[in-house]
RNA sequence: GGUCCCAUCGUCUAGCGGCCUAGGACGCUGGCCUCUCACGCCGGAGACACGGGUUCGAUUCCCGUUGGGACCA
């Protein structure tokens, strides 16, 4: 029997974070591996923070990652969102929580949020943990003027013991616990209570989410019982941090996914790098989403936070590109070369010759931004000339050199790899010099600058015309 | 402040008492290859936070200290 329901559960307040994704790479892999059901959640109760936009970038970044989900909300062809929101459960939440109340489970609390914070703080003044002091328990008149919480009312004896497939059992005693609320005086759940009634009403059989909700997991665990249910397994994933061992955020660089897909990266590259960020499977550190769904499992995953670490992600990238089909990377790299407005719509190069281009570009690109920057002398008029270059190499002595070889290439049959190094190797041949002493002027004449695939490669590809051309106009300058 | 979590090379990690003079990967670095830059290949430096136990034997188990982190906010 299959039982395994996962979810992720963003709220939709902006980008995609890669800690988030990371999450979600985890859930759906457990669920992939056990045959079970993923599920994306939104979590917008946060209604001043939540749009519509931001849940079609969540969407666009699952979708662009390969993570595909079997329950989740769907974008409609006028472009709203319907489906797995909270917003659209308040019913839901309303009626658990009157369930609550009515069981004499969950009161009212009348405390305004500055009298509380007065209290917390002199709680914490005197020394003694900042919980509610369940003033407003067993007020039976409202008080006038104010609008109530519903608060949870926890129990004081015992404890709460958190069975946590990752970090074993965790033990919280319950009178440090407080009753915490549960229905905000807007109407809106709490984040802790809303969790609780979705996962109970979306049957989810494991939650996976990160470790900053470890310690929200005992009231959660309450509520639970509570209501009569048995609480979901739970696995807390250790956190990414930035470079500072801080929680990563915007300052360590780049946290979207939207800012990896303009930096040039591959989705599996990124799938990959994340996947051994907190799991490890021996010293295995390629994974091809397959093996990835295979070999994955909570009982690998780490304790410890893990620092990001983009250097190898760039090697990942790297050998992902090397791995990649030249049509489809063809057609990113067009892709990016369109954006930057460097080919317009309407005079795309031609297919074969884009691949062919790509071919040759593909072993010194770290990321597709890198593959179009080569790219970038082959398919304009005007080469960006580096001055520092071209004083270094096309110094005066080395035009008759450039003439001559310019000669040769003209009436060359066929314009290809091989006859061109032939070419060079006769003509290096004759004056006694070496490759080099050719290749980098010619090199520097065609590209405007030092660095470039193989330079009979670099001929071929870029063709008999503008080759002539740059050779005849480096000659002149 | 309280509660909870965590701790192996700079970084990601292997290690689940003897196989460890601690393995792999990224990065760094020396060399080779070479028309440039890369790629590739060969080599190198580089870690068990500290202190107590437990044990014939601890990186591995327990306790404490220190240091990080998270939540309450």
């Amino acid at each position: 029997m299959n039982t395994v329901r996962v979810r992720f559960a963003p709220s939709p307040t902006g980008a995609l974070h890669i800690g988030g994704v990371r999450t979600a790479l985890f859930n759906w892999l457990f669920a992939r591996h056990h045959k079970g059901t993923f599920i994306l959640r939104i979590e917008d109760t946060d209604q001043a923070r939540s749009t519509d936009d931001s849940i079609k970038v969540i969407i666009d970044g699952m979708k662009w990652l390969g993570m595909d989900w079997d329950e989740g909300p769907s974008v409609l062809p006028d472009g709203s969102v319907k489906g797995y929101r909270q917003t659209e459960r308040m019913a839901i939440y309303r009626e658990y929580a009157d369930r609550l109340q009515k069981e004499g489970k969950a009161y009212l609390c009348y405390c305004s949020p500055e009298e509380l914070d007065m209290r917390r703080k002199k709680a914490m003044a005197d020394g003694k943990a900042p919980k509610y002091d369940r003033k407003c328990y067993g007020i039976k008149e409202p008080v006038a003027g104010r609008t109530p919480v519903l608060r949870f009312h926890s129990t004081d004896e015992g404890e709460t013991v958190v069975r946590d497939l990752v970090r074993g059992a965790v033990t919280f005693e319950n009178k440090q616990l407080d009753d915490l609320i549960i229905m905000r005086s807007d109407g809106f759940p709490t984040y802790n209570f809303a969790v609780v009634v979705d996962d109970v009403t979306m049957k989810i059989s494991h939650v996976i989410r990160g470790d900053d909700h470890l310690n929200n997991t005992p009231r959660q665990i309450q509520i639970y019982r509570a209501f009569g249910f048995e609480p979901p397994q739970f696995a807390h994933l250790p956190m990414i941090l930035g470079s500072d061992k801080a929680k990563l955020s915007k300052r360590h660089g780049a946290t979207a996914v939207t800012e990896y897909i303009d930096l040039g990266y591959l989705p599996e590259a990124l799938v990959n790098y994340l996947s051994r960020l907190g799991w490890s499977h021996g010293d295995q550190e390629i994974f091809s989403p397959k093996e990835l769904i295979e070999s994955f499992s909570l009982e690998s995953v780490g304790k410890a936070p893990s620092v990001f670490n983009a250097e190898k992600l760039v090697w990942l990238n790297h050998h992902y590109i090397q791995r990649a089909d030249h049509g489809r990377l063809a057609g990113l790299l067009l892709d990016l070369l369109k954006k930057d407005g460097i080919v317009q719509a309407g005079s795309e190069p031609d297919a074969t010759w884009l691949k062919k281009l790509v071919k040759i570009l593909a072993e010194r690109s770290h990321t597709l931004v890198e593959m179009k920057t080569g790219a970038i002398p082959f398919i304009k008029d005007e080469i960006a000339m580096d001055e520092k270059a071209k004083a270094k190499h096309l110094t005066p002595d080395v035009a008759p050199l450039l003439t001559e070889l310019a000669g040769a290439l003209k009436a060359l049959e066929p314009f290809s790899h091989d006859a061109i190094e032939k070419v060079f190797n006769d003509l290096v041949t004759t004056k006694g010099i070496k490759l080099g002493k050719l290749a980098q002027p010619v090199r520097v004449a065609l590209t405007g600058g030092t660095v470039s695939p193989g330079i009979f490669d670099v001929i071929e590809v870029m063709g008999r015309d503008k080759v002539i051309k740059r050779i005849e106009a480096a000659v002149k300058s």
